[in-house]
DNA sequence: ATAATAACAACTACAATGTAGAATATATTA
DNA sequence: TAATATATTCTACATTGTAGTTGTTATTAT
């Protein structure tokens, strides 16, 4: 059995990009899509040590590409979220959720 | 200048327990309020090394109780989370919801 | 053929955060 | 002054976060 752990914050939105990206989730689409999103810059290195870890924990899977894709360079390598990701994120989020329930911050410094 | 840096999910449950106490923050009172709101047990060694860490880095601050209480024990040490960690809250907050943005989880597994 | 280049993934190392449990301090009460 | 209650501090280790470098595999130019 699993020790029912709360995911990290950098893995929470690694699960959640891949998500958005539906069939077209790799090392650097994901990457693009986080520092879009958020505003935070990501090493390439960093992203895939997490991508690993994530997978051997089950939380995703992933398939490689074609190594006939029409352009240079090495495969592919194409992430999904597993169930178990899925609910990972949906414990996650609840607990955040109650936390944040009727906290107010001072507008003070926004 | 701060590296800009977001917040563990930890980190944040504290933060967000202490600005819900008020005036009532402190070591067992933290945990307490830890463990209704999310399903997860907290030792208290764990909560104290991070109030610590959180201290030091400014997102906190403390001070210590009344050693005349009415009870036995040591005096208890009351905490407040700073401006600084204010905002860091709010951008943890910012990212997090953004990510989320679009985002629908499978109903599969709840 | 083969060197150059492009597009990726994997590896290595270290810092920050998460987690537990034991030890210590300080007050009240018998 | 010993026992007990209430808290905090210390020590150690596991997990997650982060960066940079290196290796792989394809296309294109010579």
């Amino acid at each position: 059995m699993d020790k029912e752990k709360f995911l990290g914050e950098f893995e929470q939105f690694i699960l959640l990009a891949i998500l958005k990206l539906g069939d077209n989730a790799y090392g650097s689409s994901i990457r693009q899509l986080l520092s879009d999103t958020i505003e935070r810059d990501v090493t390439i290195g960093a992203l895939y040590t997490t991508l690993d870890r994530l997978e051997k924990k089950g939380l995703l899977e992933s398939r490689m590409g074609e190594a006939t894709a029409e352009r240079g360079g090495r495969a592919k390598k194409y992430f999904k979220v597993s169930a178990q990701g899925q609910s990972a994120l949906r414990r996650s989020k609840q607990a955040l959720n109650s936390m944040w329930q009727g906290v107010a911050l001072s507008e003070a410094n926004l």
